[in-house]
DNA sequence: TGCGTGCTAGACTGGTAAGTATGATTGATT
DNA sequence: AATCAATCATACTTACCAGTCTAGCACGCA
């Protein structure tokens, strides 16, 4: 189980004439890229011995760039936040139409159901929200609110569809979508219900538009 | 930290003077109660240790009754599971309605938002649907699926809505609304983002019944 | 050449936890 | 009164783990 046998045996291959600076954050990285592994596969039950051994570095280097578990895993989850930030949502998708617009960013949300570390990672800070509230709550600060307002804005603003709350609207689009990956890939409910990605998001875009519609009339 | 008197100091007290089934299932039930709420409140990582004295009862009593931890776990979230099947969906609620239905569906699956336990359970199964998939998938298999296969079956009976796939309808109408307890309650998210359980539940109900209308005019 | 820095492997400390073992107590049964 | 089954408190074994410590190695710099 710890007979890992660390290629690199205490010593620095000659091919690194890099700068210090550079080699430093090469250990770091190397550090938070094993972390990630180790943490996304087993929880933040993970022993340190395995993350050092994952990252193929030494414990003690783990603690000489951070300072105990706890930050390493906290740095850890603000990086993984930091790279999923959704850079959707920009300029080009808010020129479409509505129909164009919800079903694209339905066909957005829904494809991190294939990427195995954007759902341990939705596991692993939901599991994790007793013990780090305030992980769960970067997330939904960094994560789902700017979702969020971004669909509500542009709702809003459509012409074409008019919502009476759309800020409402938009939760529903999107708790629509993220439970879909919740139940199918974190829950493993894809095999006792299966059900298409489309068929999803033509429901959802049946419904918004529809609804969008009426609202013009009425009122 | 382990210096927990534990008031029943070996002794059975005269005023039990019940039979032996009934005895051992009150042991058995005094143990599912503390390793209900400790589990709850800590996550599988709990001692053994903790959650005997929080049933007050011998560390051994909970090991003749129960396998090991694993096992207490498994037995204890399959209660819970009993304990939450929706007992809703049947007959008076069938015979709402569109509107009516669809409102006081959705108001009893976010009531459970004040129920600790319930928000704790969640948190707690999707945690640990990594290493306890089984127990995830028994939670989609006795609560979402039955669930969304009533709401659907509904959808597709009533004569006032009609849409193409009632099935995807019934996911959206729940995925938004488990959604919404998962993002409120279980990842804190009420603070950064607060919206009253009315606004969700209205424009659910606008846009389910918008689009069933429009379902029925097309077509 | 010699020093400092960042790293290495590995041992160690102190604490916690799962599961087992022991021996006593108690109430029910015979 | 003797026995049995369930329970009790406590201590033990074994294992893991966070975090520290040691001693040594390799590279860069002066």
């Amino acid at each position: 189980m710890n007979s890992r046998p660390s290629q690199n045996s205490g010593n620095r291959t000659s091919e690194e004439g890099r700068d210090n600076v550079t080699r430093l954050s090469e250990k770091r990285e190397k550090i938070l890229e094993g972390a990630l592994r180790v943490f996304l596969a087993q929880g933040y039950s993970a022993s340190m011995d395995a993350i050092a051994a994952e990252a193929g570095v030494a414990k003690q280097t783990v603690y000489s760039h951070f300072k105990d578990k706890n930050s390493l895993f906290a740095a850890l989850i603000d990086r993984l936040l930091d790279h999923f930030v959704s850079a959707g949502l920009t300029a080009e998708l808010l020129a479409l139409d509505a129909r164009s617009f919800v079903r694209k960013i339905a066909q957005i949300t829904l494809s991190r159901m294939d990427d195995w570390e954007y759902v341990s990672l939705l596991r692993l800070i939901i599991g994790e929200s007793g013990r780090f509230p305030e992980l769960s709550e970067l997330y939904v600060a960094h994560m789902v609110k700017p979702g969020i307002e971004k669909l509500a804005a542009y709702l809003r603003a459509n012409e074409q569809v008019r919502f009476s709350d759309p800020e409402a609207t938009a939760r529903v689009i999107h708790g629509a979508l993220i439970n879909f990956v919740i139940l199918q890939e974190v829950m493993h409910g894809k095999h006792a219900m299966p059900m298409s990605r489309e068929r999803l998001i033509n429901s959802i875009v049946d419904m918004v538009l529809f609804a969008g519609e009426q609202g013009k009339q009425s009122s």
